[in-house]
DNA sequence: TCTAGCAAGATTGGATCCAATCGACAATCG
DNA sequence: CGATTGTCGATTGGATCCAATCTTGCTAGA
């Protein structure tokens, strides 16, 4: 999806131009449409996004303290690119959270939960498109961990979760989008479904910790 | 540490006015020198730092997105307050990412970050005021997580302890400072001097774990 | 007396303007 | 001929100004 596009559409969501910048530009960074590296000169987006320039550097503050971009006195922002180091780092830090999310929430998943989460699944079985895939991934996992009742820690996943889509876009370049490893996904679900935390969390760390092997496996190939 | 005196000490370390406010508020609100629920005007905050509302402005967003004040439109910025679920949240989180960042680090650890770890006990001992026994509280895990090679991993436990300062507080006014369970930071020490990376990671969770019911039982009791 | 509404002050959001710094290229000096 | 320095354009950092919104308190009417 194009910048523009966003832009149209997402306008009217926020009170304030700066919350509408970071909105926009996070998803912008998250989704690839802006790759590492990509300098972000405070005029032109100011310009793009028709709002002076002010919004925007707000804007580019809040994405520096999340981490997705760049500042260097008197030079600027530029999108934060993304190495080996910063992947493992993302996977390292997912193994250690989403177990611990699932084992607070999987006592208190409900009915529709399962659901839910047993629709994403055959909805991943369908979709074609790399971008809603990676949503819909993220959403099932979300599903999940929704019950932890740890409002910050899950916000801390999402980040995460977020951030890992620009990696999984190398992973499926690199290695076909059978890797989804939909057959952990049911796994996952099913010791859900059955109460059993210990062994969902097993599962979501194993699933993670193949993911980060993948990626290191990919970004040592070249 | 008043607030004056942060600003005549700290103010030539950074080059623009943008990171040195950031960095003030920051310490002032984890140090407790600007209580959960302080409502921060930006006129007022400009004219303490002798600098426009602009970088104050910009500092608050970035403060924002490290959850330690809260925007409202039109209304500013609001030191977050402290609650029990915040802190179940930062002591669940912590709880996840220490004993991570230890089965990464103990591999990596040398003689001196030992030696380094086990001064830091010694000090403690020997230390009364309570916001420097926070801060070397803090070090000495730090210490023992730095060789983890995970810059991002490190850089959130990091922040998770220094949040979890704002807790201490209560912590030690509570249970007096005795609780700072100094024979756990001895068996922690010598477990990752065994090269033990489970049974340190163990003993870190359990650790942090204690420390939450403590919190807990303390917020629940008024 | 109580409440709705309006008006003034306070405070933030956004725009514009000026100053400081950086990068590149050219001119000068050894 | 190479290194150094100075100048200019581009870009960001910071200050000031204006607009929008919220709060407060007063007033008028039921």
């Amino acid at each position: 999806m194009d910048i523009a596009d966003l832009i149209a559409r997402d306008r009217p969501r926020f009170r304030t131009a700066t919350a509408f910048v970071e909105s926009v530009l996070r998803e912008a960074i998250l989704s690839g449409a802006l790759p590492g590296g990509t300098p972000l000169r405070q005029e032109e987006l100011a310009a793009g996004f028709a709002v002076s320039r002010m919004p925007v550097r707000e804007a580019l503050r809040q994405l520096e303290a999340q981490a997705l971009v760049d500042f260097t006195p008197h030079k600027g922002a530029v999108v934060t690119d993304i190495s080996a180091q910063d992947a493992a780092d993302n996977y390292a830090i997912r193994a250690a959270l989403e177990p611990a999310a699932l084992r607070l929430s999987v006592p208190h998943l409900t009915h529709e939960d399962f659901d839910r989460a047993e629709a994403l699944i055959a909805e991943m079985d369908a979709e074609g498109d790399l971008a809603r895939l990676g949503e819909l991934n993220r959403r099932f996992h979300l599903t999940l961990y929704a019950r932890a009742g740890r409002p910050r820690l899950l916000a801390l996943v999402e980040q995460h979760l977020a951030a890992a889509d620009r990696y999984l876009r190398f992973h499926f370049a690199a290695l076909g989008r059978d890797h989804m490893a939909q057959d952990e996904h049911a796994a996952l679900l099913a010791a859900a479904r059955a109460g059993d935390a210990e062994g969902a969390a097993r599962i979501a760390q194993a699933h993670v910790e193949t993911a980060a092997r993948n990626i290191e496996a990919f970004f040592a190939r070249r």
